[in-house]
DNA sequence: AATGAATGAGGCTTCATTCAT
DNA sequence: TATGAATGAAGCCTCATTCAT
């Protein structure tokens, strides 16, 4: 989240059209002469818009995550019962997912790429901060008996976390499955599981 | 699975060199430079044992695939409960895990880009096999009324699939939790849910 | 001495700002977006004033040179004794220092480079009339033994030529020594040097 | 002096190749290609030999300033008498010359950037010592009554250095005069002056 | 006069690969 | 087998300049 920077409309375009290329191709794999093809211009001009490739990824990566943070921010401080938390913060990851493809597969994909980059540390922290979210909503979970009294929270977020976002991998939205049908399946599954008892 | 090459010590202790290598930074920022410092050799010497860079990927997923699609093809012809067939393929999954995680962490992270090189078509014929064992596995155990009547048998397989690989990312046999312990966890949660009741 | 354009109060400022920057990086070193952002313009807008950046470093430099050609010949043409020439000569060339430092500082580092480009070729011929003047000063001393029998004129005058322009590099008017000053210590030593009895 | 350097015969050849381009067409005017033109290879190639252009000037700069430094301090710690310290300064500089012209004339060029750059502040340190070397010979012979006695140290210094160093703009050590014959005729000029009975 | 977007040439650097020794 | 030097393509970025608005 370096800087605030000064909005436009061409900008915002270009964010879009480099997200894109970026999600298909990964970011290292995209070239900036990628990005100018598919926005009609040279190479050099994306320069009068962005410092940097990496600029572009920054505006790309932060705004997604300051939104992300906020809604959970606000699910997280509704105080409601643990598995209706659960299933919101499940419901709106899997909604942001509709609109935030592109931010999403890059995350996903170049992760550990980007923690090595002073630029993107701000990436790890907001990690933390999610984490912190789930197990604590895990945690009130178990405490309530609504969950397992033998789930292990740490283990337990990896798991819903990855399953959860991983599924950027093939889900789209326009489908035949849309975000919030996905969600019920996947909540079923997550609570219930397999056994047809469940 | 490009021309099956007299093995070699050295050769194969290149391979293991430098699929770390290609875990650790991904494989397109790996540099034969890389490889080469690591095996304390330069880097054009590495050109006397493999024709390209993309060689020693390909001896490393290929021998890797093998052995995992022998394992799945071993299991499926069992012919045991699909509960207990599922189990095996999650035990066997996890434990592949320990021996070959670098090989897996490439598959996860450069899957996309390797799609798109011909040389690597191999990748889709095997994701092919195991998705039909898997989705068997599935549809058979909804038939035996030993999973769940509405289960979606290509969403639940994509989810386990990607569930238990995505692991990858945390999962260290030598860590607090071993891969059989993983996938007791694992397959709890799978089977149960997270309701307590489950 | 490219075409004496309109004189504007804008257009002389915006060439002030730009030698500064000249001074202080180097005329190539400094590129057109220094000298819009110092002068609160995009970079593009100064091409409403100049034709190009050349132009403004050619109006910076002919009208220093001019100038101070224009004071040579008149005090070549005064006709006095040699030594006082000389002092003349010194005396206006660290005088200048005080107003046209920036032009000077771009003058000595940038000689080599814009000697070989065409509009600036009466930058040579600039300074084969100043070394005329400092010659004649020279060798008329020396005839009218004011100045040693065995002095080399043309090694004589570059040395001191530089010996005095290359203040610039360390002289500030505004600092504990007048230009006048300056010119004092200089002319002590050029006449009597270091030894105590000279 | 960035790191102790594994020389190699073809390293040091590139070195003097970009060094008479540094010095003709200043550093930064002189580009990868025309070195790499002017050896005979791609620019890419000289990657192989050299991190950056950088490198490229810093084994030059270093090399010549150790040698340098060197010299000087064995002639600081002789102890002869001022004037000719004085004398072995000047004359060990302009032999210098000689055999670094290229050298000396970048550090002359380019000081003002140079010293912008954090690899480069050893460029500082050096001309410290230098200074240092110089003033002390000064206020000994001042104070040795060798000197005239109003002289200004660190304005005579300033001179001094200059007036030597900035011979490298026109003198050749093949032409019609060698770097002793210029040795004398400056101590001459210095310790003398220009009045005839200097 | 000034802006904002773009051009096009060229800068430094990286890297898989080749090859004579 | 290994080295050391080189290739050639490509990558990111800079910058003077142009031009429609």
């Amino acid at each position: 989240m370096t800087g605030t920077k000064r909005p436009s409309e061409r900008r915002d375009a270009l964010v879009q059209i480099a997200a894109e290329l970026f999600a298909e191709q990964g970011y290292r794999a995209t070239t900036v002469r990628h990005i100018g093809d598919a926005a009609g211009v040279l190479s050099g001009s994306l320069y009068h818009h962005f410092d940097s490739k990496e600029t572009i990824l920054d505006e790309l990566l932060s705004s997604y995550l300051e939104e992300l943070l906020d809604t959970y921010r606000a699910i997280a401080k509704k105080d409601t019962a643990p598995k209706t938390t659960l299933r919101d913060l499940v419901l709106a990851s899997f909604r942001s997912l509709s609109e935030h493809r592109a931010a999403i597969t890059v995350l996903q994909n170049e992760r550990n790429y980007l923690r090595t980059l002073p630029r993107f540390t701000y990436l790890t922290k907001a990690e933390e901060e999610v984490r912190r979210i789930w197990i604590t909503v895990l945690r009130d979970g178990v405490e309530a008996r609504e969950f397992r009294p033998d789930l292990d929270p740490l283990v337990t977020y990896r798991f819903l976390r990855d399953s959860v976002w991983v599924t950027v991998r093939w889900f789209r939205p326009d489908g035949r499955m849309s975000a919030d049908q996905l969600t019920e399946h996947y909540l079923t599954l997550i609570f219930n599981g397999l056994a047809p008892n469940g």
